[in-house]
RNA sequence: GCGCCUCUAGCUCAAUGGCAGAGCAACGGACUCUUAAUCCGCAGGUUCUGGGUUCGAAUCCCAGGGGGCGCACCA
């Protein structure tokens, strides 16, 4: 990989990065020449730059400390006084400044300080002083090449802003946009947090299929792949939910996992086809437990990630302090409309009161669908601070527990903020029976092609016979929780790598 | 899927039908307290691709590609 090669300059073909590069090579060359390795195999860092400027907070200009440190990161900027220089290195923690005098280092560190680059990975030892004007520094003694950039870092100032570029090539996002890095340390925080928290609260983290006989547990239109061993069809996971209650029944009473789960549908601001959910599961618990459990949930991650409780959303601030309002939906509902609907009303009346408000309903919806979508578009859009809205109709909950004392409406919550669903949970359904009935109908309704509907699952129904206890379960979207916590606009600012269409080649 | 916007040097951006430019980065030089260092010099282009209109196209038109936003579906 490091022999060098190299063709004079001017043999290169136009296209200016490729002359960059050669430069770039140019100069690992030398150093190889000098007896310098370019790319050793390790370095023995003793400090950290964020902990540094901790330790000595305060310190007055032009002071030594007598304190030796040794130093690794990414150097981000470099101001040369001939034989005096500055530069920056950033490792994981935070950036030091290096203070380079030629007359103060070994040959061998002034080699590597006169081929230097932006962007090159650099350990440095020295004693930690301040500067004249007061900044922390390390003034160096020893400088080692611990790996080369070959290509040029974006513009040191403006950094990287092209959005594919950002999405295709997110290690230069991560390196040049603290911004973007900041984002992605809440969201580590914060997921973090929540596996803190559900470890307390004794759950056990467990892993379902991802590659599925049939996608269940939501509705959505799966992604479909092959097993070429046993030569089936199989579909990527759109929810853990199935699985993770068969856990359940086996006895894990406490079960979560932090699933991605995949669905082939629209790619918007608030849509990926790949996103994490944290799915739980608490035997002996009902649906008030699952808001209790998801309150905390939400309340950790963002104590632990940002340390506050407000956030910008649009043009409105949220704040999340609890707890959190618990409110009927047809309650809501008949404030919101100016008259009670319930999914027991005559079908006619339900498609006229969504018509009068903006719905258009589908032939297909039922008085718990029309019910629901007057939730969704009337209701929903208005909900700017965090409510727990309780109650929904049961069928557009198949997995739900129906209400005691209604049929027809299941113990169900969604969590809305900002006018956006960020969780879902209900008492769990345990009567087998109901369950394969409502797997019946909704089976029909999709064999008559209604894609709506979610599929039976008989081996999930022969598990509820061996007895599921009491169950609350919840699922968080975490990449709105993000969102939110990190306060973006766009799904794909809190995901690594969102998909995109592959680069043309060539 | 539909509509609108966008693509120019490694990066950030100018040039709106008339010689493709600047800042940063690079390269050569000066400089021992800078921190978007400064100063002098030099170099860097398939203007996303293909076609068309025109004496002349980065610019106007058509087609294609990437991306963004909005709508629809969904969480």
């Amino acid at each position: 990989m490091t022999n060098e090669t190299d063709q004079p300059a001017d043999d290169i073909a136009a296209p200016t990065i490729d002359a960059l590069i050669a430069e770039r090579r140019k100069k690992r060359a030398a150093l190889a020449d000098a007896g310098i390795d370019p790319y050793p195999s390790r370095f023995d860092r003793t400090a950290l730059a964020g902990e540094l400027h901790q330790r000595h907070e305060g310190l007055e200009a032009d002071i030594r400390t007598g304190e030796q440190v040794r130093l690794a990161g990414r150097v981000t900027a470099v101001r040369r006084h001939g034989k005096l220089s500055f530069a920056t290195l950033a490792d994981t923690s935070g950036s030091m400044q290096l203070l380079l005098q030629v007359a103060a280092m070994s040959d061998q560190a002034a080699a590597v300080l006169d081929s230097l680059d932006l962007g090159d990975w650099v350990g440095a030892e020295g004693e930690v002083i301040t500067s004249r004007r007061g900044e922390l520094s390390v003034d160096t003694t020893e400088l080692w090449l611990l790996s080369k950039a070959l290509r040029p870092l974006p513009d040191k100032w403006h950094g990287l802003t092209e959005t594919d570029t950002r999405y295709r090539q997110r290690e230069v996002d991560l390196l040049a946009n603290p911004d973007s890095r900041k984002v992605f340390e809440i969201r580590f925080a914060a997921i973090a947090a929540m596996r803190r928290h559900m470890e307390a609260e004794h759950f056990v983290e467990v892993e379902t299929p991802i590659l599925q006989p049939q996608a269940g547990g939501a509705i959505a239109r799966p992604f479909f792949t092959h097993a070429n061993a046993l030569d089936i069809d199989l579909s990527l996971r759109i929810a853990p939910e199935l699985y993770l209650k068969r856990l359940v029944v086996g006895g894990f009473e406490r079960v979560f996992e932090i699933a991605r789960n995949f669905r082939n549908e629209g790619v918007s601001t608030r849509h990926s086809p790949e996103f994490t959910a944290l799915e739980a599961y608490r035997a002996f618990g009902d649906v008030d437990d699952g808001m209790d459990l998801t309150e905390a949930l939400v309340m950790a991650a963002a104590q632990a990630s940002t340390g506050r409780t407000t956030f910008a959303a649009g043009e409105s601030e949220i704040d999340l302090a609890g707890p959190w309002p618990r409110l009927q939906l047809l309650d809501m509902l008949e404030e919101k409309l100016g008259r009670r609907v319930h999914p027991t009303d005559p079908r006619n009346d339900l498609v006229a009161v969504c018509e009068a408000h903006g719905v258009t309903p589908l032939p297909t919806w039922g008085p718990g669908k029309l019910v629901f979508e007057l939730y969704d578009q009337v209701l929903l859009p208005g909900l700017v601070d965090p409510v727990f809205v309780i109650g929904f109709p049961v069928e557009v909950s198949p997995l739900a527990r129906h209400t005691a004392d209604d049929p027809t409406m299941a113990d169900r919550f969604e969590l809305c903020i900002v006018g956006r669903e960020f969780a879902n949970g209900y008492s769990e359904l345990n009567i087998p029976e109901e369950q394969a009935e409502r797997f019946e109908v909704s089976s029909a309704a999709k064999a008559g092609g209604d894609a709506e509907a979610h599929p039976a699952d008989q081996a999930f129904v022969r598990s509820l016979e061996y007895g599921l206890p009491p169950t609350a379960g919840i699922g968080i979207g975490i990449d709105r929780l993000i969102m939110l916590l990190a306060e973006v606009e766009a799904i794909r600012d809190v995901i690594l790598f969102p998909m995109l269409r592959p680069e043309a080649a060539g």
